[in-house]
DNA sequence: GTCTCAATCTAAACGTTGTCAAGATGAACT
DNA sequence: AGTTCATCTTGACAACGTTTAGATTGAGAC
């Protein structure tokens, strides 16, 4: 007999809603063992349940994937939102929103690893993958709007200017993951002025960077 | 009984360079089957050796991926390369480095994928991972003193020029695998106008193209 | 030429994974 | 109360990475 919570409201069946407790889990075993120990079996061993139970809330490890992505890209979208002030001007604004991502990418490793690779398994789905990006990438899309190095009647200029943002803040989130760059770090001193030198050569950070 | 084959020289073992026939079998799943599908039992079934036998020659499955990652570097170097003419201006020649890079990613997406995935992996020897991209890298190094937009003596700003095109690059690698752009390439006319139109907003590969 | 050795390959096994089919459980509706 | 149906468990299957022990065989020493 299970009372359902009174937080999360009146729970379904037998668990009380364990497509929650699925993700936290999941969420817990990415922090502690990496992504390469996420497996469908040690999120259930996590979560208490057996190793079948979890395919009745997602079709396939690639699903239950998706969803944890889905999360991640929400956490950066807030994230992104909280770091880039509204009331700033633009190019700080601009400039903001791409260190927020690779900050968020660097603190958060192994979903942000998640988050990608269930993007580059699930060509069958793009809609769906992808729609997860939507908002963190209308809040770059505004930025870059009120920046006005792109007319926003130029549909076409202000996507691919939003584009290449995106590649560059990725690309730059990637290498950070796995390359150290000590060395180069330390002659500049530190890794803040490191990325924010890297991202002076990128395109509309450039721009940004320029003004201060 | 088997006689030494008279092109790849007198090879030593039972095999007669199981480590070359792997790696070759390796390549032909890749792509075949994809990234997903590169199992180490695969790799040996397709080269008709028993699962265990790998192991003589790669110390486990990472080791595997290091070096078919280490091929693929090799193959990106050689085809930077030649779609960088040497006479061309360094402008042009910086710009074609950047798009043969998304090009070979392109055409050649399991090993992208691969290269990659190893370097996710193997936080434990960055230096054996990394060395590989060495010859490509230093491709880009080259052309872009060359462009003269950073000084050649300013090391520091050099390094950072080079790591934000590899970046801009990667990320772009990796955004047009796995989403397709495909009413936007459509208004743009074509796959090649839309990789231009992004890469005119990337820094460097930017001042590349506003030349022309 | 024969012997020995060590590198190479195979056979068999272990623990793990993703996934499925069949059955048990129990909340909710009539 | 009884039926229904989503939910969860049990038990199984194939495939995987990896290890161990043993068979095979090329190459250098005598």
């Amino acid at each position: 007999m299970k009372l359902p919570c009174p937080i999360t409201g009146p729970k379904p069946y037998h668990h009380g809603d364990l497509r929650r407790a699925l993700l936290e889990a999941a969420s817990r075993v990415l922090e502690r063992e990496g992504p390469n120990a996420l497996s469908l079996r040690a999120v259930a061993r996590e979560a208490g349940v057996s190793p079948a139970a979890p395919y009745h809330h997602f079709k396939d490890k690639s699903e239950l994937m998706l969803a944890i992505s889905e999360e991640g890209f929400d956490q950066l979208y807030k994230f992104m939102l909280q770091s880039s002030d509204a009331d700033a001007p633009p190019m700080e604004r601009v400039a903001a929103i791409g260190v927020a991502y690779v900050e968020f990418a660097k603190a958060h490793p192994s979903i942000y690893r998640v988050m990608y690779d269930c993007s580059r398994d699930l060509e069958s789905l793009p809609d769906k993958a992808h729609k997860a990006e939507d908002g963190a990438f209308s809040l770059l899309k505004k930025a870059m709007i009120d920046l006005g190095v792109v007319s926003s009647d130029q549909e076409v200029d202000l996507e691919l200017a939003c584009i290449a943002a995106w590649c560059a803040a990725h690309g730059l989130a990637e290498m950070v993951g796995f390359r150290q760059f000590d060395s180069l770090k330390a002659k500049m001193g530190g890794e803040k002025a490191f990325l924010a030198g890297v991202l002076s050569h990128l395109g509309m950070f450039g721009q940004a960077r320029k003004r201060g």
